[in-house]
DNA sequence: AACCCGTGGTT
DNA sequence: TAACCAAGGGT
């Protein structure tokens, strides 16, 4: 969709300046709105994906609280970052942060850079987080186009294509790039994803309180709940595990160290395996696992719960057990005895403290 | 391109 | 209640 298809159905000019004038007046006052710190901004947009800003503010505000600025985050340990990002899923999103600030404390003397082509090499820094931090932070005229935008431009360009396809973002690109305000770039991508998350929603959009509705072409066919067009997600896969909660001989219990990639990267755990369907029990299983994968002898106690857990694309059905353990062939820097008071500083994913409530930690106190 | 990667709120 | 949704990126 070019500028003259756009400009043919729509007054440019006043189009900007009825979304502008909107925004001004009705935007939110949040944490990352104070200021243009460019490490602000950033770390807010990471936050941001995928994620409701309700969910975000506090997190934010604890994150900027103790790394408030390049320099701190890039100085800090990955534990104490996955620490403080522990909850909000995503957990790449963390790490790829960390280093990538450390590469501009590094590379470009720990100023954010300002163009496309080197803002887009950072970790985890992809097509609409270069555009928002570059129109909000540098005032640079570049697209940031999220699902909220898709949303709201598919219905005032009545736009049909699928946005479930990756190749369907460029065509939005190409059309903000001619909608843009090249005045006020900032508030303009700001503008259209607030009118998204506030007014454009994706059931039941608020086209009477619209300050663009006249501009829309989806509004006036009636079609704006038919926009977006987005084909079906597979539904998720189901996985059964077995979670073993061992107590050594001085009471304490074992947690262990997620690998560096893959699911749940870095964070900490119980002991667990996947269950599969044999002749074998899953106590047995679980004694055999617990030998191969970490060297522990063990004894499997008692079934104490049962948690369901569900990620984005999977389902965990967990069993947890208690269990004693008799033996571990080497302490491991991925193998940690702790106790209730030193389970603290370790970053558990949410699935692992559901179980965490079920530690029977008053077993061994005094 | 298709799949992996979390979590909590809404419908 | 199951499905959907939310300021996506990496592989």
């Amino acid at each position: 969709m070019n500028h003259d298809e756009i400009s043919k159905n729509i007054d440019i000019k006043q189009f900007r300046e009825d979304l502008l004038n909107w925004f001004m007046a009705e935007q939110r006052n949040l944490p990352w709105r104070q200021d243009q710190d460019p490490y602000k901004v950033w770390v807010s947009e990471i936050m941001l994906q995928q994620t409701k800003v309700d969910t975000v503010i506090p997190y934010f505000n604890r994150f900027i609280d103790q790394f408030p600025s390049i320099e701190a985050l890039s100085e800090a340990e990955e534990e104490k970052v996955l620490k403080a990002w522990e909850g909000l899923g995503y957990y790449s999103r963390a790490r790829n942060l960390h280093s990538a600030v450390k590469e501009v404390k590094e590379k470009y003397g720990g100023v954010v850079p300002n163009t496309p082509e080197e803002i887009s090499t950072l970790r985890g820094v992809g097509p609409y987080t270069a555009g928002a931090i570059l129109s909000i932070a540098y005032g640079v005229p570049e697209p940031a186009v999220d699902g909220n935008v898709m949303r709201v431009l598919s219905r005032i360009l009545s736009i049909w294509d699928d946005i479930a396809k990756p190749k369907t973002r460029k065509i939005f690109e190409e059309a903000v790039r001619t909608l843009i305000s090249h005045d006020n770039p900032s508030y303009f991508n700001q503008a259209l994803m607030e009118l998204g998350a506030l007014i454009c929603t994706p059931t039941s959009p608020s086209c009477l309180l619209c300050p663009v509705r006249d501009h829309c072409q989806a509004f006036h066919e009636g079609t704006q709940t038919d926009l977006p067009v987005k084909t079906k997600t597979k539904k998720q896969k189901s996985l059964n595990l077995a979670v073993v909660i061992l107590t050594d001989q001085e009471g304490k219990t074992l947690i262990h160290k997620r690998p560096s990639e893959g699911l749940l990267a870095n964070l900490w755990e119980f002991p667990n395996i996947e269950i599969v369907q044999t002749i074998k029990s899953e106590k047995e299983q679980l004694t055999e696992q617990m030998l191969t994968l970490y060297g522990a002898t063990v004894e499997i106690g008692n079934l104490i719960t049962r948690i369901e857990h569900v990620f984005s694309h999977l389902i965990w059905n967990i069993n947890v057990y208690t269990g004693k353990l008799v033996e571990l062939e080497e302490e491991n820097i991925m193998l940690k005895r702790v106790n209730e008071t030193e389970i603290e500083p370790y970053p558990f994913p949410v699935s692992h403290q559901k179980i965490l409530k079920f530690v029977p930690w008053s077993k061994y106190r005094d």
